[in-house]
Order: structure tokens, then C-alpha cells, then sequence
DNA sequence: CATAAACAGTTTACCATATAAACAGTATAT
DNA sequence: ATATACTGTTTATATGGTAAACTGTTTATG
């Protein structure tokens, strides 16, 4: 162990990252008194990526915003990678609505899958983060709770509850990368094109060829692939259909087994 | 535009890493014979992430297995964010199965989503590349077009049918990151635990409370948050039960239109 | 209270990496 | 024949992460 390590028996293999946001690294006793804290610099490496992309973030950047060294921050987080764990934790950090009486378990899972979206359009960088193994943050396990709060008293072993927890929360994953594409490509504007799906549009109608790409063609031909004609798509917003499918696949699979 | 943008009109604002698999760029006509290639480059790349992950991927890596130096490359892909792009559609260009008579929906759903999840597998760095925007890519547009095969005849608009590959194509990517999480911890065996999950069950175990997590607590403990004991599952394949509620939500929306 | 240890933030240094620019040699169009 | 458009290389620059050594400060210990 090196000096720096004062963390708790407890984190085990946690990554630094992960312990520090458990708060498992003592404080130091001796020595003069800190001028920075772990979540003023995340705080703004958090802000410096909502404002110009998670590119933007370097140690130096971030130590220059608050006035101090690149150097200065390795005395609380020991690498780049682990303040990134700690962005990613700290914008997971969101409310968690109290639990309803009446238990509607759809609308509450409509209501985790929103505010998980959500959170990707917030923070347009959080979906260029690459997900490295299982949730073991805080804020992160946090919103697993909630998203198997809704599904506490159901009949369901702890595999199904995690796995309708991981069908919901990678489609909110998705629906949030595009919905942030698109938030991305609207405020880029009359700015020459380099952003997602609508910019393509014409590019990719003039490359897909209905002999190679048979059943690809007419959704790129009606607009439907980039996304054109958002009010023409009869469903509804297209990205509670695709939820509803698994709401109404869960509550089939609820049906046929309490038969 | 610069002297070695010889690209299609076609390409329009496509990336240039795009317009260079869709075969936009002309060729050179004169000068000496080129020494390298594109698939070459890119088949380099992949074979070097697949070994070593995608940090060992650099210019100069990749330069140097082909006896190279790293600004040579730049003749033939002009950035190595392009590089990345090439590599993403290289290994997305998986064998597309024959479309059976038969036409059971359902399965050729699972086969879609089960070699989808095999490119994470094979190809661990794959799903450390971060999504940027809609696929526009050849291969990763072919692999769109074999998921909408089986709803070709489906009275189902472009949206919605975009709408379920979404749905198929997030869960497989959700799962394939996953199991490639697993394939690593298992591989790294007795080296000191870094990966992913089954590592973090005893440090986990210590640090999920009742109180502060009262939903994921039994989760935790009965080990199914990280994937102990996948014998007790008694759901069968963890993954496939996700897969069958998605299914069972599109059979039924289908049921509920046809009436 | 004196002093040593543990710390804070800085300076300096090193290394890896992407890539621009200038170069020397080679094939092709005119 | 020669200019042109290439090839791959050399050289150079800028950026970024981070190790190590340094100076000054606070606290525990004798």
C-alpha cells in the first residue's frame, strides 16, 4: 500500500473511485487545512462537461477553473479515470420520488425510465462515458432501488426483478442517446452539420439501396430512420412505445404466472 | 475543402470515417503504389484491440505491427477517430442469416439479438466505443436491415418498427456488455480482481444498508445483484428472460391491433 | 515547547499520443 | 520531358496524464 491509501478495510476491490464516493477514504489528521474537496472539483469538471463536452474536461482544465495547479487535484483524487467514476456518480444523484399509496407500478416505471432519460439530456456527455461493469456508486445503486421499488411485493425471484431492471434501464439508455442526438442537433442549428440522424438524412437516402437494404429502405425513404416527421408517427411519442411494449411484456409475464 | 478530400458528393455531411466505408473516396490515380490499405489498417486495429483492449490501439500501434510508421496511416484515414468509426463497422459486419420460409418471428428475433451480443463478446472494446449518433455505417446499417426483416409484412408503421429494433438492439447491446464483463472476470481468474461485478460482492454486501436501500438490499445479499450463483436461476438464462418479456410485449401488441 | 511526521499545493520533469508541416522519392498525365 | 499528384518518412508541436522532488504548514509526540 502506498501512503495515500488510508481507505477502509471495507472497499475491497472497489475501484478508488467508488470508494471515495463512499466516503471509505479518511480524512486526513495532520497538515495544513485543504482548500479544494472531492465535490468541488467534481462539481466542476461536472459543469465544465455540461458546457463544452466531456473532451473539454482535463485535469489542467479543471484545476485552472478552480484557481490551482493540474497537480493540486491528485491530492484528492488519485486519477482522471476515477473523476470521471465521480461525474458520473454525482449527476446520478437525482431525487427520488416518495413511494405512491396507490401503486400504480407502470406509471412508477414510466417515472424511473423519464427521470433516467432525463439525466442523459442533462448531461449531454454522460452517455460518452463508457459503463465498465456493474453499478457499484452510490447515487447509482441508489436509482436501482428505485427502479425495483415498484416490483417489491411482486411474486418475482431476485434474477427476474434484475433482469426487468436491466430491460428498463437499457432502454433508457438508448432512447437517452438519441433524445440527447437530437437535443445536440437542434441547438447545433444552421451550424454546418456534424451532429446525428437529421444531417445524414439526405446522404443516407441517396446510399441505401432497396436490392441491398430490402427491408431498411422504406423506413429510410418515410423519413422514419433519421427521425424526420416527428408529428406524422401515429404512435405517439416514439420513445414510450417502445416502453410500453416492455410494461405490457412484464405485465403478461405477470398474468401468465399467476395463472 | 483540402487537397486529400476527394470525396463523393454522395457523402454529403457523413462522417468522414463513414464516407470512407461506403467506398465515397476515390482512389488516387497517380503517384507511387500504395503499400497499405484501409481494410488492412482497420484489421490491424481490430486484432490489436481484441488482445489488448482499446488503450493499446494507438497510431503508432498499429503503424508499427505493419512495419510502418504512424504518420503513414494518416494517407489513408484521416484522423483516428475514424480509425474507431472503421473499426465499429468492421466487426459489425457479421454473417446475416438466410431468411427462413417458415418465418417465425420470435426466432429470428433471438438470432438477431444473440449474434448482436456475440460482437461484444468477441470483440470486448466494442462496447467501450461510445454510440455517437445513429448508425450510418454499411455493416451496422446491413445488421439494421436483418432486424427489421422479420417484421417486413407487419402492419406496424416505420416508427413503430424502428421503434422495436431500438427496443432489440438496446437490450442486446445492454446484455452484450454484461456478458463480455463476465467473459473478462472469468478470464482474469486468479489475477488481483479489477473486472467487474463478482468482484465487488464482498465489498458490496458490507455497504448496501436495509435502511438507505431497502429494495436492492435483499437483492445484494441473495447475490443475484452480481451474479452469484446463476444455477439457483431458476428463470433459465438470465438474459433470455429479459429478451422473452420484450417478445411477449411485441406478440401482444400485435394481438391487441389485430382485433 | 521543540521537533518530527503527515500533510498541502507547486514546480519540474517525463512520457505517450495525435497530428501538422516539410521532405525526398515515384508513378502518371500532359 | 516534365509537372503533378501522389507515396511513406522525418521532424516538430501541442496536449495531456502523472511521478518525483520541493517548500511551507499543521498537528501529534517527546
Amino acid at each position: 500500500m502506498s501512503k495515500n491509501d488510508k481507505i477502509s478495510e471495507q472497499a475491497g476491490n472497489l475501484p478508488v473511485g467508488a470508494a471515495l464516493s463512499w466516503g471509505l477514504v479518511e480524512p486526513p489528521k495532520r497538515g495544513p487545512k485543504r482548500e479544494l474537496s472531492i465535490p468541488l472539483i467534481v462539481e466542476t469538471a461536472v459543469s465544465i462537461a455540461d458546457k463544452e463536452g466531456l473532451s473539454a474536461v482535463s485535469m489542467n482544465r479543471v484545476a485552472s477553473a478552480l484557481g490551482f495547479t493540474a497537480m493540486s487535484l491528485y491530492r484528492y483524487i488519485p486519477s482522471k479515470s476515477d473523476l470521471l467514476l465521480l461525474m458520473q456518480d454525482a449527476v446520478s444523484g437525482i431525487p427520488i420520488p416518495p413511494e405512491k399509496k396507490d401503486g400504480d407500478w407502470r406509471e412508477s416505471m414510466r417515472e424511473y425510465v423519464s427521470a433516467t432519460i432525463q439525466v442523459f439530456r442533462d448531461h449531454p456527455w454522460f452517455g460518452d462515458l463508457p459503463i465498465s461493469g456493474i453499478p457499484v456508486m452510490p447515487n447509482n445503486l441508489r436509482v436501482i432501488d428505485w427502479a425495483l421499488r415498484p416490483m417489491r411485493d411482486f411474486p418475482l425471484n431476485d434474477y427476474e426483478k434484475m433482469s426487468i431492471v436491466l430491460l428498463l434501464s437499457s432502454y433508457a439508455r438508448s432512447s437517452g442517446l438519441i433524445q440527447r442526438d437530437m437535443d445536440l442537433a437542434i441547438q447545433a442549428g444552421a451550424r454546418p452539420g456534424e451532429f446525428s440522424g437529421l444531417d445524414y438524412t439526405a446522404a443516407l437516402k441517396g446510399l441505401i439501396k432497396p436490392d441491398q437494404f430490402p427491408n431498411l429502405y422504406p423506413v429510410v425513404m418515410s423519413g422514419a430512420y433519421t427521425g424526420e416527421n416527428e408529428e406524422e408517427n401515429t404512435v405517439g411519442n416514439d420513445f414510450d412505445f417502445g416502453l410500453e411494449r416492455i410494461l405490457d411484456g412484464i405485465a403478461y409475464y405477470f398474468d401468465s404466472r399467476r395463472k
